[in-house]
RNA sequence: GCGCCUGUAGCUCAAUUGGAUAGAGCAGCGGACUUCUAAUCCGCAGGUUGGAGGUUCGAGUCCUCCCAGGCGUGCCA
């Protein structure tokens, strides 16, 4: 892969050594710097700071170290020696602004053109394996809201983790087992019973949802009833069973529907049936990072960073969730995955201490990265929407989605950083679906394909065949430029939204791209009388159509080809 | 009290991880369809980046202290 920006790299890392072998820059070493796409258009086309870095080193001013760098860089990169660049220049402080040479950038969009799907990806997973865990509901109810911009986050880490190379697994962990799963049948057994017409008190602490009314009723309509003469206890078990599943296959459901894939469904109650929770608190207690006090077994989380120790097993003989936890995490691990990525609601976040002390002290430091997730608040036309988990009102993610669609749903959770809160308002991603940056950047891939059936339909030569580079020199409108540059911007986004974990920079960029090439469209016609002149331009819109299609498929939405 | 996250245009958010003149979209105003999709484009207006110090060639970004909001701080999950 001849990636662009390496090359520039590499043209000025050569530049540097060349100018300390001369004497002229004093530099032990080559130091990191940055190479970008500067934000004005009047900065070139690339632009790096390397001559301000050096001139802290070697004493000398910034811009005398950059006119020093950009005649080097200008000697063999620019004509007649060179053919990368048309023009360096310095600016500013003692940047170094990189204009490419036009024919570079050509065959540069040759490349994006050969390269088709694959273009954007790359290989830097090294046969690393990742495993990530996400969404991870309790099967006692549907999914909020909050589970849905996670797994629409979950699935596009984790489809840009596959596009750099990495071994991906998506895993759901379902929390099947103990006080929560009890509290769920003595609801559902309350409500069944209330169905039947017996007497019975509903739980003091018990889920107060329609939903829980709504899945007695289907138990009592498939049994007809049959369970409440049921002894007690085996009533209350049978009835949380099937409740479970209903609950569960409601969850799979959603996600099908949501376009999200898990690998993995792993069961909690798998987990504590095989002895593997017993068996971590026993291995902490050998070792000693454990111990026991007050009639409960506490794990030493402090001497790892914790604020202070934390309880494992209580002093019932019931293991905490914690205890789960570390066994969970010891079994993912033994799976044999090199990296863990948990993603979790942001109410979770005073759990992450304990859990990392928890790796570290199975020696798996340094192995788990927790991504906090900020909650959606959800709105409708600005008023926020009341959801109480108390009196089980809420809007259900089920709702959400078929109210805004899955496209919608998916990109508009994906436009914001995980890292803010988000207001996701009903009511503006539906009546105004038509400013919704989703649409803006998918109307951008159906008007191309609205050109290319134009073409098509007017016997324009639509081969995928790619034009010579002297029909290709007739780009050479601005906006063409512009366009193709943008182009090659998606590669190092890619890359960086991959190991930075912020799918969010996708959305940015695709709305910035689709917005290049609406500009392009409303300057420029593309299917004219100029046969040489329509053919570049088809193919200048068959690449940024594979971008499009490349960026919204890492996000997991679609790509229409009208609307 | 302590810890984490957040604070940027009227609103919702970006800002290439320390770079040049802080940018988009809504909302507001004014323009552009006899044309391959006007779900688009062009222009105008909008800012002491919560506040005060500090670090350096350079700070929305890093460090300290305040202010405000959210979350957490259980032998709950």
């Amino acid at each position: 892969m001849t990636l662009i920006a390496r090359e520039l790299r590499g043209l000025i890392d050569e530049a540097i050594r060349e100018a300390v072998s001369r004497g002229e820059i004093a530099a032990s070493e080559v130091p990191d710097f940055v190479l970008e796409r500067p934000r004005h258009k009047a900065h070139g086309d690339w632009a790096t700071n390397a001559a301000m870095v050096l001139a802290g080193a070697s004493g000398r001013k910034p811009r005398e170290v950059a006119e020093v760098l950009a005649r080097l860089i200008e000697k063999s990169a620019c004509p007649p020696a060179g053919s990368v660049l048309r023009a360096v220049e310095v600016a500013g402080p003692g940047f170094i602004n990189l204009a490419l040479e036009r024919d570079r950038v050509l065959s540069e969009l040759v490349r994006v053109a050969r390269e088709g799907d694959a273009y954007g990806r790359w290989d830097l997973g090294a046969g690393m394996r990742i495993n990530v865990e996400f969404v991870s509901a309790n099967p006692v109810g549907p999914l909020h809201v909050g589970h849905g911009r996670w797994a629409a986050l979950g699935d596009a880490l984790c489809n840009l983790l596959e596009a750099v190379g990495f071994e991906v697994d998506r895993e759901f962990y379902l929390n099947d087992f103990g006080t929560q799963m009890e509290i769920f049948a003595a609801s559902v057994e309350a409500r069944y019973l209330e169905l039947a017409g017996r007497p019975c008190e509903f739980p003091p602490d018990g889920y107060q949802g329609s939903y829980v009314m709504d899945i007695a009723r289907e138990i009592m309509e498939e049994d007809e009833g049959r369970l409440a003469d049921a002894p007690p206890q085996l009533r209350r078990a049978e009835l949380g069973e099937r409740a479970y599943g209903i609950a569960l296959s409601h969850i799979r459901k959603s996600m099908d529907a949501f376009g999200v894939h898990f690998d993995i469904w792993f069961s909690e109650r798998e987990l504590q049936g095989s002895g593997a929770v017993r068996e971590a608190v026993a291995g902490l207690l050998a070792r000693g990072l454990a111990y026991e006090r007050d009639g409960a077994v506490w794990m030493a989380t402090s001497r790892f960073g914790d604020d202070k120790d934390r309880v494992l097993v209580r002093s019932n003989g019931a293991p905490t969730y914690f205890a789960a936890d570390i066994a969970y995490h010891l079994n993912k691990m033994e799976r044999g995955y090199d990296r863990l990525i948990n993603i979790w609601g942001a109410d979770h976040h005073g759990y992450v201490r304990r859990m990392q002390a928890a790796m570290e002290a199975n020696g798996h430091a340094d192995r788990l990265e927790v991504i906090l997730g900020q909650l959606v608040n959800l709105k409708r036309g600005g008023e926020p929407v009341r959801m109480s988990k108390r009196t089980g009102e809420m809007v259900t993610f089920d709702e959400l989605l078929e109210e805004v669609g899955r496209d919608a749903a998916r990109y508009l959770f994906l436009t914001r950083s995980q890292d803010t809160a988000l207001d996701f308002d009903i009511q503006l991603a539906v009546e105004q679906s038509l400013e919704n940056p989703v649409y803006y950047v998918q109307y951008a891939h159906a008007r191309i394909c609205s050109i290319l059936r134009y073409g098509e339909g007017r016997g324009v030569e639509l081969s995928q065949e790619i034009p010579g580079l002297d029909t290709l020199r007739l780009l050479e409108a601005e906006e063409e430029w512009d366009l193709a540059i943008k182009l090659f911007e998606f590669e190092e986004l890619v890359r960086d939204a991959a190991l930075g974990r912020a799918p969010h920079r996708l959305t940015r960029y695709l709305e910035e791209l689709a917005a290049a090439f609406h500009v392009f469209y409303n300057r420029h016609r593309v299917i004219s009388d100029d046969a040489a002149l329509t053919s570049a331009r088809l193919f200048l819109c068959r690449c940024v159509l594979q971008v499009l299609r490349n960026g919204l498929s890492l996000l997991g939405v679609s790509a229409p080809e009208r609307m």
